[in-house]
DNA sequence: CCAAAAGTGTTGTGGCTACACCCATGG
DNA sequence: CCATGGGTGTAGCCACAACACTTTTGG
């Protein structure tokens, strides 16, 4: 049970670890996780303990990553672990402890057992939903500017998007719309930005990339 | 430890079910599966258990679904499964025992705790990847005519497809090649077809759908 | 020679990137 | 009035669906 939590913070897509304070693996940064108990599905459980734990309270998503469980992965007995992405807003800022620390997923410590290769899993996933479906309001505050989200989007995806496409995009898909509001301009002039949100805060799939579609008339299924 | 595993028979896209002889949930269908041993990864073993229980010794391709964990889904007690998808090409007819049969995914009989779901589920995964991988290798034989395929992607996806634009694009995207030779027309006449095969048997993705793609000139990541 | 099936040529379209251009503000 | 950043108009591209057309066989 192993949570990878992601945030767009200070220009990076960066993942939530902490340093063990025991052998084995000492001093590297793990994932926070912990058991199933038996009362709970996965999602519950890694919900309650990201909370407990880390204080992350507000998980915008969770999904379900995959089962690591080469036999070798954690010395000594047999541990299976079911990984979780995770994403928080980036207006949010958890009261983590302190042997925790935001890490780049692109510049990553350090980790523990086989949490680096989680941490690169959930990131790469993040990244192909981004292009297909509405996950973006996941990372985003409720309300933001063009040039906010342009900022998250570039951060989680490694690269710079124009956002002037990303505004076209996500708006010719229904995904974004504005609010009416704007912003007073910043401190160096230029015209106020307008504020927008997502339509829908529930991730639904906005390009279903069918190459080899239905035919257009004529039956379905 | 569960596996949906999937064939394009008949003309249906078609899961291996088993119907169970005693309670619970005695007489409904249920996917094939196992518990874990000790020294194996969790894809080794279903692969182990598929042969030993139902014959299937040469799944073209193996990938875990998703871990299915509600606390209510196996009655007693608590039962959490790792469910997985797997392909068997349409020239194979594995020696199933009496009790299992292959049902279409399209009209599943009564199924066993959750288990209908999963082969749904296992479905779904299968159509998305169909159109930006090249998993159909998985699903034909090692040698094909255009029109067989046609059968096979048309099955799997539950519509119809174009044998023209389907060699097109498979060709486009380098996920087809002619062998160069050809077969001999069926009884009613006709142009001989080709053979073709799959160029690479490996899954890769060879639509990377990415909107919001990375700047064509200047940096990356 | 005709029906049937395989395969190619070609047109139109939609969604995207790129870039020129216009808009609204602070100093 | 000009620098700065926000936002729109538009041209070109590319992969695809659709369909007309050509090719090659059996009878």
């Amino acid at each position: 049970m192993l949570g990878a939590v992601l945030q767009a913070r200070d220009g990076d897509l960066r993942v939530l670890l902490w340093q063990r304070a025991q052998q084995p693996h000492l001093h590297r940064w793990a994932l926070p996780g912990g058991r199933l108990a038996a009362t709970e599905d996965v999602e519950t459980s890694i919900r309650r303990q990201l909370a407990e734990k880390v204080d992350v309270h507000k998980l915008s998503h969770v999904e379900q990553i995959s089962v690591f469980s080469a036999p070798d992965r954690f010395p000594g007995r047999r541990v299976v672990a079911t990984a979780f992405l995770g994403l928080v807003p980036s207006d949010i800022d958890p009261e983590v402890p302190a042997d925790t620390r935001w890490h780049p997923v692109a510049d990553l410590p350090d980790t523990a057992f086989d949490h680096g290769e989680i941490a690169l899993t959930a990131r790469d996933r993040l990244r192909a939903k981004l292009s297909y479906t509405n996950i973006g309001f996941a990372l985003a505050p409720a309300e933001f500017t063009v040039s906010e989200l342009r900022r998250i989007y570039s951060a989680a995806l490694g690269y710079q998007v124009s956002a002037t496409n990303l505004q076209r995009v996500l708006s010719r898909r229904g995904v974004l719309e504005t609010t009416g509001r704007t912003v007073s301009a910043g401190p160096s002039g230029g015209r106020p930005p307008a504020l927008f949100r997502f339509t829908n805060r529930d991730l639904e799939v906005t390009d279903p990339f069918a190459v080899l579609r239905p035919p257009s008339r004529g039956g379905q299924d």
